[in-house]
DNA sequence: ATAGTGACATCGG
DNA sequence: GCCGATGCCACTA
């Protein structure tokens, strides 16, 4: 299928995040079955910009640092979209991350659990 | 084929 | 609890 290349199978995932919810990198890495490609989702993810179907703004590291924000239209624009959707964002960082993560479905044939 | 890079994550001091 | 260093894997040059 298309999601045979790495990026395609990133922005699969990203695309399930539910409207107003956020989640990690780390945690769409281990949905794929790459935990260890966390690193490789931001990357894709930047690639995502072609892909205006891709939610980039919904996707922070671990601790809900808009560490990504650099990368859009050179502003707080990564925020504004977040706190759009209802994001409560403070200083460039997720407020309620915890409650607002939301745990993309892991594809139990790709990874054991 | 090799080397360098990166929107992360984890471990150690 | 905070800061520094390392690992990791896929992509580009």
């Amino acid at each position: 299928m298309d999601q045979q290349n790495f990026f395609e199978r990133v922005y699969v995932v990203a695309r399930q995040i539910p409207h107003g919810r956020v989640t990690t990198y780390g945690a769409i890495a281990r949905a794929i079955g790459a935990a260890r490609s966390a690193r490789m989702v931001g990357y894709a993810m930047n690639a995502s910009h072609y892909d205006d179907t891709v939610p980039a703004h919904r996707v922070v590291n671990r601790v809900g640092l808009l560490t990504g924000k650099h990368h859009f239209n050179g502003t707080n624009l990564m925020q504004q979209l977040l706190e759009s959707e209802g994001v409560i964002v403070i200083d460039n960082k997720v407020q309620n991350f915890q409650e607002l993560f939301w745990q993309p479905p892991i594809e139990e044939g790709k990874m054991q659990i």
